[in-house]
DNA sequence: CGAAGCAATTAACCACGATCAAGTTAATTC
DNA sequence: GAATTAACTTGATCGTGGTTAATTGCTTCG
């Protein structure tokens, strides 16, 4: 199903020394400026960020491929630096649950990092993606003497936890209709400019069938939904496009 | 439904006070021994515990009372040091999901604390119980100096996205029925003897109905389930004990 | 002691959403 | 541009689990 998992990885560490003490500046400029995008590195200099580089390391890696299992060991946690990934349950009836679909700028495995267990989730490329591997280690290291890092990485975890729980909330006692109406609502969110009225457009960011898995439907009930909103005339499907010609009016059709 | 809204709390501080500055001493140590109870407060000494006193407050709460409403505003979090708490949403008709269920030693509040964000899920006592409240003033001052407390709270945070992630994974692709067994033998775990072989019995925490909930199943449902396994020979439903004549052949029920 | 209230069980019925099976687009590959 | 595969849609059917409601203990309280 997949391409066989060969990630083509290269440490930023190696680059750098390969070229010498001298051109070790440039890349250390580089690191800071890709770590600053995950919010727990904004608050850091980049003399400090430049402590990071032996146990950083630059992934490259193509649409399908599984960056880990679960139960393989985890010995850091990923920043995406471009491409998507979702991150999936799999039962040993070969079912799959998406559990998350992420974007550049996200990061993921802390908490299993934390906790010295293996992965519980596979992580898979959904598009051809770049993302940077911070080792446990120096992540370790670095927090020993810094409160205010602790601090950005308890907020990152307080954060995903919120999340998780308005997803077990919708998955109990949300029906699928209103799962797919929030979930196109929070997409307009966080895609489109702010207070948006009226007609809206929103690319869905991969193929309806994950999508669906992560709302905790089948694809085919997903598009039977889609369906009757259509008929309802709060969308409009368009391949991946989907209008919503009153935004507002798909709104107020959650209660 | 429920007894009014009326907490019977009073600060460790002000019961300090009444005596006077010598009686401070025993009020710490006491303070000392409940916190320990805590995973994060067991690496302090006394005398950085001490520090907290202010900011705590003792809080006896009957069966049935409701110590917060979601949507109100959180200003610490809270650890039981008796009795049994549920933390459950509930929708706008009027439907309930109980998220957990927990005992003397856990906490909880400390996501939403971090967050300076209103609580999601309302919290009522299953029992008569009494907790402590940490104001999260005092807290964030004791975190700054100290990245091992830090630490300890991240630890906890991790602990709580990965039960959680058990309960999304369970929800999204185990029946009712496996779910019903899962908890079973979890329970078995937790509270029965290591490695327990043949006949146990477990005494459950509290209402079926509430038990239902938190599995995501409705009381009616989680009777039949009970009964069907009863049926099978797997159990032996004595009103709210559960005998298991062979645990293993329970465990392997589940493939 | 009986009334009231709550927890639990049981049964009949129903619906949401899954499964299975074709069929249709749409995107790749040769 | 035909061939192949993946993504999506549509329809028929089935089943898990929810809903409703009646019944039976079991407390609690007057």
């Amino acid at each position: 199903m997949n391409q066989p998992d060969t990630p083509c990885q290269e440490t930023l560490h190696t680059t750098a020394s390969c070229t010498d003490g001298v051109a070790l500046a440039p890349e250390v400029g580089r690191l800071c400026r890709l770590l600053r995008q995950a919010s727990m590195f904004q608050s850091l200099g980049c003399d400090e960020i430049a402590r990071f580089a032996r146990g950083v390391r630059e992934i490259k890696s193509p649409k399908g491929e599984i960056l880990f299992h679960r139960g393989d060991p985890c010995n850091g946690f990923h920043l995406i630096l471009s491409g998507q990934i979702k991150l999936a349950f799999t039962s040993s009836e070969g079912n799959e649950k998406v559990v998350d679909i992420l974007r550049a700028g996200q990061s993921f495995g802390e908490a299993v990092m934390f906790m010295d267990k293996p992965y519980v989730v596979m992580a898979q490329t959904l598009a051809d993606s770049t993302l940077l591997h911070i080792g446990k280690q120096v992540f370790f290291e670095e927090m020993n003497g810094d409160p205010l890092f602790c601090r950005k990485i308890i907020a990152g975890l307080a954060q995903r936890l919120h999340r998780l729980m308005g997803d077990v909330e919708s998955y109990s006692l949300r029906s699928g209709r209103e799962r797919i109406i929030g979930y196109l609502l929070r997409e307009e969110e966080t895609i489109g400019e702010a207070a948006s009225v009226g007609r809206v457009s929103i690319r869905l960011p991969t193929s309806k069938g994950t999508i669906a898995s992560r709302l905790n439907l089948t694809q085919e009930h997903f598009s039977r939904i889609l369906n009757e909103l259509t008929n309802a005339g709060l969308i409009e499907v368009e391949g991946r496009t989907i209008h919503i010609p009153d935004i507002s009016r798909l709104r107020g059709s959650l209660d």
